[in-house]
DNA sequence: CTTGTTTTGTTTCGTTTTGTAACAGCTATA
DNA sequence: TATAGCTGTTACAAAACGAAACAAAACAAG
């Protein structure tokens, strides 16, 4: 799990961003002001992601505060234009700057391009298995076992959708949020693919284990994933 | 003495950029096509900056090509604008990604951050062997060997497919990005040789170790590579 | 140059996966 | 309980993918 200290003042980003990095392997915290994040110390996290305009200490100031005792990745986000404040920043320490309005998605690419150069310990894909009640998702291989050990073959996206379920557990998780980050699309009321991909899913599981379903609907809110979640290794 | 490889057809600006970084602590080496850096071993330059635009190979390709041999810090270049892109570069394995038209300070801006993330000495690893459940593909001599160290005879673009697809892991590379990386060439949506390509190493692969596939299709978006990848010297 | 071998490309057809439409069941609220 | 909006599931269609079989090309050795 890598930890991903958020300081943004708007909170609508802020709680949108750490919605998209929820269930992609990070862990969130977020703080609204350079003061508040000063009261956790950098090297609690595994990259910051920064906001330029911050009331009070503004984002700059915080990374130069940073930089002092820690060699955290940073990124800067910034809704100021122009490559001057793009070198101002980078050269005051971040290791990357991007300017609002941004695509959560690029952002989440060049988060994974730093910590890979980093050489963080902390992968942010997450490895290795989880269990629950006798059936078994490895996310190395990406494959499914049913209790017994029985190999439950899931298409690409059948498994991103469980992997994706299980790793917002106990959290539901939107339709919208599923087709975004598995589909790609951004689906509409009347779009009934998330739907259908979960009854396909939950068909393959029962053909394993007919009587239980880990998936519950949550009404208006989408999918959550019910079962005692251990990771294995 | 930082040692720059410059990839850039376009004479203006790689004179314009050399000039300008000689002089700043860097040694510039240019080639106007890809086909002319590939005579260049990666792991001989501390960074290397790549325009995508090139003549033949173009530098996504060529980015790949590296990425099989080398963690070299890569800054890519492009006229082309669009996250989309941006995102599509750094997945493949660059670190940066520079929209033209761009200010040189900035580019030095970024490339002076990377070299300080980068822990600013060339790192020539990567060139050896890796392993994956079992596996070991060593890079030094091209070979792939299975449990019990069996020697399994790969074709030359066989061992290209399954380094390319294992240097991306645990992304999904596309049917147009083997292509062009492998076959150099523009592949359509009617041309079937990668996907044969693939058939032909899963065959060869499950001759060995029969109930696994560590290549697995992902509709739309290509081949993933899931394993376990670990660097063992 | 010829032969035999390996690698790569093409065609083709069967299979799997996903998208769409339709309809039945369910839930909350008046 | 009636109603409107969600959700589950089936059936079918379309597209993507897998791989066998064969052809062509590349390569090596005599």
């Amino acid at each position: 799990m890598t930890r991903v200290h958020i300081i943004e003042d708007d909170t609508e980003i802020s709680s949108l961003l750490s919605a998209f990095l929820d269930g992609r392997g990070f862990e969130c915290a977020v703080s609204s002001s350079a003061e508040m994040a000063q009261a956790h110390p950098p090297e609690r996290f595994d990259i910051l992601v920064v906001d330029i305009m911050l009331p009070g200490m503004d984002g700059l100031a915080f990374c130069q505060w940073v930089r002092q005792t820690s060699d955290v990745p940073i990124i800067i986000l910034s809704a100021e234009k122009g490559d001057a404040n793009r070198i101002h920043g980078i050269e005051l320490g971040a290791d990357d700057y991007l300017e609002k309005p941004f695509n959560p998605r690029e952002l989440l690419a060049r988060m994974n391009a730093l910590l890979r150069r980093s050489g963080s310990a902390n992968r942010p894909r997450a490895a290795g298995r989880i269990g629950f009640s006798g059936w078994v998702l490895d996310r190395s291989n990406q494959k499914l076992h049913g209790p017994g050990d029985i190999h439950v073959p899931l298409s690409a996206t059948e498994y991103q959708l469980i992997s994706t379920l299980a790793a917002a557990a106990p959290e539901p998780v939107s339709r919208e949020d599923i087709g975004r980050s598995i589909l790609n699309v951004d689906i509409g009321p009347e779009d009934r693919r998330v739907d259908i991909l979960v009854s396909r899913l939950r068909k393959k599981m029962s053909t394993v284990q007919s009587d239980v379903d880990f998936i519950r609907s949550v009404r208006n809110r989408g999918y959550q994933f019910c079962a005692d979640i251990k990771q294995l290794d």
